[in-house]
DNA sequence: GTCTATATAGAGATAGAC
DNA sequence: GTCTATCTCTATATAGAC
């Protein structure tokens, strides 16, 4: 690991600060300032900066992708592994609390930048959506419903995340997952899902 | 309104412009050219862009104020009052949208900008916190649960505006909005209240 | 009050030596 | 591969005429 490629540490720099200060607000200063190289250097390995959020979002993707395969062995039932997702909250509550969600306000300030690196970022909101779409389909739930059970477990960890950042609570993470759980238990169980019955 | 001052026609395009493309994306320029004057003359009315700042989110407060007074005027129940908020998603939805909701960006953003005037953006917050607050206690929440709900509420809007601003989709905005207001429902019967029984 | 002209700083990006 | 030096552009901000 100590043998990292300057690419490499450029873009897990980035990562880093795009995170904390937002990608517009990060320059090639800042990045070069944690990598130790001159601004000038850059451009043998990017074109552009908008090439490095590229890269960026193309990490991300890769871990993510890295992650949900972890959730899915370390937990064997479909309720267990939407509990991992969950439980993401928790374990991240410190960086969600200083910068919120990585997901959630890349693709916000990419939008309002009308920035043509969104598509991009928005396939990290898809990948989770297919991910627990997948998931809540296992329970037993239709395509349709599953999905938009996934979009729901999804907004509520989104609010989450925005409000922890806002108010600096760690209690809004606690509570909110505490009712994702509980939810989470109501439409588990498949038997008694609230539908016409056959 | 065709004689408004100056100072109020840049507020009101700042307000605009920040919601639209950010804060820090928007530019003097950006703003001198929707109101029609030049960039020099900016600085009779604002000392830095910041104070430009200050007084968009002082019109903000001032206009959310107001439309909290508007629904407490308009609806006489605590639970036709928080349906309010929620329909608020419904008659925005188009903005929402397209840049989100105007709260949750510019908290997010400011966050990220480590910005002077972030504790100010975090009062609008306070504001719909502590009027939902007062709806749930109204409804026989006690303090600390009614304040509880409050922040749940405002996760469920913040989650659903991120989602619909992401993935471009009304159906997540109109599904959200239906399952806040089923929630209300159960929250809203004081007697109905799953607690210990006294 | 509003303008033009300008100062100053910082950004992204390029050229070329080593 | 990495550096220094430099270019160009745009940003906020200032000075002073009208």
């Amino acid at each position: 690991m100590h043998d990292r490629t300057t690419r490499d540490q450029i873009v897990d720099a980035a990562d880093r600060l795009f995170y904390r200060q937002g990608y517009e607000h990060t320059s090639f200063s800042d990045i070069a300032a944690q990598v130790s190289i001159s601004r000038g250097n850059f451009y043998y390995h990017f074109k552009s900066k908008d090439e490095i959020l590229e890269a960026v979002i193309a990490a991300r993707l890769e871990h993510t992708q890295a992650m949900l395969a972890r959730w899915e062995a370390e937990a064997e039932t479909p309720a267990g592994r939407l509990r991992c997702f969950i439980h993401m909250l928790i374990a991240n509550r410190d960086p969600i609390m200083r910068h919120g969600c990585p997901v959630g306000t890349l693709a916000t300030e990419l939008a309002k930048l009308n920035h043509a690196a969104r598509p991009g970022a928005n396939r990290l909101f898809i990948l989770f959506r297919g991910w627990l779409a997948r998931q809540f389909a296992a329970l037993g739930h239709g395509r349709s419903e599953a999905d938009a059970l996934a979009l729901h477990l999804l907004a509520l960890s989104q609010g989450a995340a925005t409000l922890a950042n806002a108010f600096g609570e760690e209690t809004i993470i606690r509570r909110e997952v505490r009712r994702m759980e509980e939810w989470l238990d109501q439409v588990a169980r498949p038997a008694a899902r609230r539908r016409r019955a056959p």
